[in-house]
RNA sequence: GUGGUCGUAGUUCAAUGGUAGAGCCCCGGCUUGUGAUGCCGGUUGUUGGGGGUUCGAAUCCCCUCGACCACCCCA
C-alpha cells in the first residue's frame, strides 16, 4: 500500500479516553465551583473575525503579529481561528446588547489556536477553561474571583501552586511609570541582554521578568508600578489584597508579574506550579477595563482569567476510564434474538452492557475478560428454554443460574 | 521563529559500518459451553520519510516530518 502516513498536524493532538476522562474532571470541577460564585457558561465561535483580534490584543503582539491561523474564506472575509477567549467574549457581550443588564458573569472551554513551537503543555491547539466578568470594577470582585480560582484547583486537589498578584496600574499611572523605568533600563543598556533591548522598545516592563540572570542582577533595585500608583489604584490595590486575606487566600505579591497582551489593566495574577517545567503557569489573568470601550462599547469595566485545560490535567493523577458493567455471552444461533433483548432491557435499566457478538465461547470469554468486566451473563439455549440466565463472576470464577429479572440486584 | 536531544515490531527497548532481535501484547492449539494463570506453536518492521557516502547503513552526511527541552512568547 503506497498510502502516505496519515498524522494529525504538528502542536495538534487527539484527546483520547483517557485523556477525556481528566478533562471532563476538569471540567466538573469548574461547573461546580464557578456556579457557586454565579457564573454561567456560555458558547463562543471558534471563528471571528480577524479585526476583533488586532483591536482587542494588539497588532504588535506576537500573538496577532505572527501566532495566528488567519485566512480568507470563500467569500473574500478575513478570519482567524481565536487564539484566546476574551476578545470573542466581549464581542458576544456587545453584540448582545448586555451593556445595560448589570453584571455579567460567564465562563467557557473550548479550544484555542496558536501557531508556537509546540513543547509538552504547549499546543497549537490547546483547551482553556475562561471566565469573564463584566460590569464590575470593584477590588471585592477581584479577590471574589482570585478565591473562586483558589477553590476550583483546591476542589481538583491541586494544592501545590503559588498565586502571585501584581497591579499594572491604569492609563493614569502607567505612562509616567513607564517613562521612568524606561530611562532607568537605557541607562544599564549595554548591561542587558539583547532581547531586553529590544524589548525596551516594544514593552519595556517585560525586562523585569527576563530570565537571563545577569539582566536580573542589573534589576535589583528597578522601579516597580506598585510604588507608583496613582491613588485610585493603589486603593483598589490595598483592596484587593485586604479582600484576599478576608478570604484567606494565599498569595505573594510579585512586582514583575506583566502582561503581553495590550488590554490589562490593575489587577493582574497568575497561578503557577514548579511541576511543569517553563510551562507552569496554569491560571492566568487580570482586569481590563477598557477593552470594552475600545471595541466599541460603553466603558465597562471588566476581569477575568484563563486556564490552561492540558496543563491542569497533566497536574491530575491518571483517571481509569470505567469499563461497562457486564458482558453478555450468547452461546449458538437459537439465542441471538433472545440475548440481543436481554442486553437492551439491561441498558434500560442502567447497566452497561457490551454483548461479546457471538460466535465461539472462548473467544467472547476472551473479549469479556479484556473488557474487564465484573460480571458475565451467558446465554445459551439451556437457559433460554429454562427462562434463567447464568451469571458469572469474573473474579471467583463462580457462576449461578438466575431469573432475568434479578441480574440487576445481583452485580450491585 | 532560534538553538538542542531524540525517532527501531502494536508497545517497552536491544543491536556503535557486516544476516534487524528480546520482553510484553496479539493470533492459534492443549479445551467446539468458559476468560484471566500454565504449556506448545506462530505473526509482527519500507529501522519516521527522502536523498547521499560505502562492497555493505538502524549506525556516517544532507534534507524533511514529528515528539521533547530551552529561548522567544504564553494557558
Amino acid at each position: 500500500m503506497g498510502i502516505k502516513k496519515l498524522q494529525s498536524i504538528r502542536g495538534i493532538h487527539d484527546g483520547l479516553p483517557g485523556d477525556v476522562a481528566k478533562w471532563q474532571k476538569v471540567e466538573a470541577a469548574a461547573k461546580t465551583v464557578f456556579s457557586r460564585y454565579a457564573f454561567s457558561e456560555v458558547r463562543l465561535p471558534l471563528l471571528e473575525p480577524t479585526e476583533l483580534f488586532v483591536r482587542s490584543i494588539g497588532e504588535e503582539t506576537d500573538i496577532v503579529s505572527k501566532e495566528m491561523y488567519r485566512f480568507e474564506d470563500q467569500g473574500g472575509d478575513d478570519l482567524c481561528l481565536r487564539p484566546e477567549g476574551t476578545a470573542g467574549a466581549v464581542r458576544a457581550y456587545l453584540q448582545a446588547g448586555l451593556t445595560r443588564a448589570g453584571a455579567q458573569r460567564w465562563y467557557y472551554t473550548g479550544p484555542m489556536f496558536r501557531r508556537e513551537r509546540p513543547q509538552k503543555g504547549r499546543l497549537r491547539q490547546f483547551q482553556q477553561i475562561g471566565v469573564e466578568m463584566f460590569g464590575v470594577a470593584g477590588p471585592i470582585e477581584d479577590a471574589e474571583l482570585l478565591a473562586m480560582a483558589r477553590d476550583f484547583l483546591l476542589e481538583l486537589g491541586l494544592d501545590q501552586v503559588r498565586m502571585e498578584i501584581n497591579s499594572l496600574g491604569c492609563p493614569t499611572c502607567r505612562p509616567a511609570y513607564r517613562d521612568r523605568l524606561v530611562s532607568y533600563l537605557k541607562e544599564r543598556a549595554n548591561k542587558l541582554c539583547e532581547t531586553c533591548n529590544e524589548r525596551m522598545e516594544k514593552n519595556p516592563m517585560r525586562v523585569l521578568d527576563c530570565k537571563v540572570a545577569s539582566c536580573q542582577s542589573e534589576l535589583t533595585d528597578a522601579p516597580e508600578m506598585i510604588a507608583h500608583l496613582c491613588a485610585d489604584c493603589d486603593v483598589h490595590f490595598t483592596g484587593l489584597k485586604a479582600g484576599l486575606e478576608a478570604l484567606s487566600v494565599d498569595y505573594q505579591i510579585n512586582p514583575r508579574i506583566v502582561r503581553g497582551l495590550d488590554y490589562y489593566n490593575r489587577t493582574a495574577f497568575e497561578i503557577i506550579t514548579d511541576q511543569l517545567g517553563a510551562q507552569g503557569t496554569v491560571i492566568a489573568g487580570g482586569r481590563y477595563d477598557a477593552l470594552v470601550e475600545a471595541l466599541g462599547g460603553p466603558a465597562t469595566p471588566a476581569i477575568g482569567f484563563a486556564m490552561g485545560l492540558e496543563r491542569l490535567a497533566m497536574l491530575l493523577p491518571e483517571v481509569n476510564v470505567s469499563g461497562p458493567d457486564m458482558a453478555i455471552v450468547a452461546l449458538g444461533d437459537a439465542v441471538e434474538g433472545h440475548a440481543l433483548m436481554l442486553a437492551s432491557q439491561l441498558r434500560s435499566k442502567g447497566l452497561s452492557i457490551v454483548h461479546c457478538g457471538g460466535g465461539s465461547a472462548k473467544r467472547q470469554f476472551k473479549m469479556a475478560d479484556r473488557e474487564g468486566v465484573r460480571f458475565v451473563l451467558v446465554v445459551g439455549e439451556d437457559e433460554m428454554n429454562a427462562g434463567l440466565v447464568t451469571l458469572k463472576n469474573m473474579q471467583t470464577g463462580e457462576q449461578q443460574q438466575l431469573a432475568p429479572d434479578v441480574i440487576v440486584a445481583a452485580v450491585l
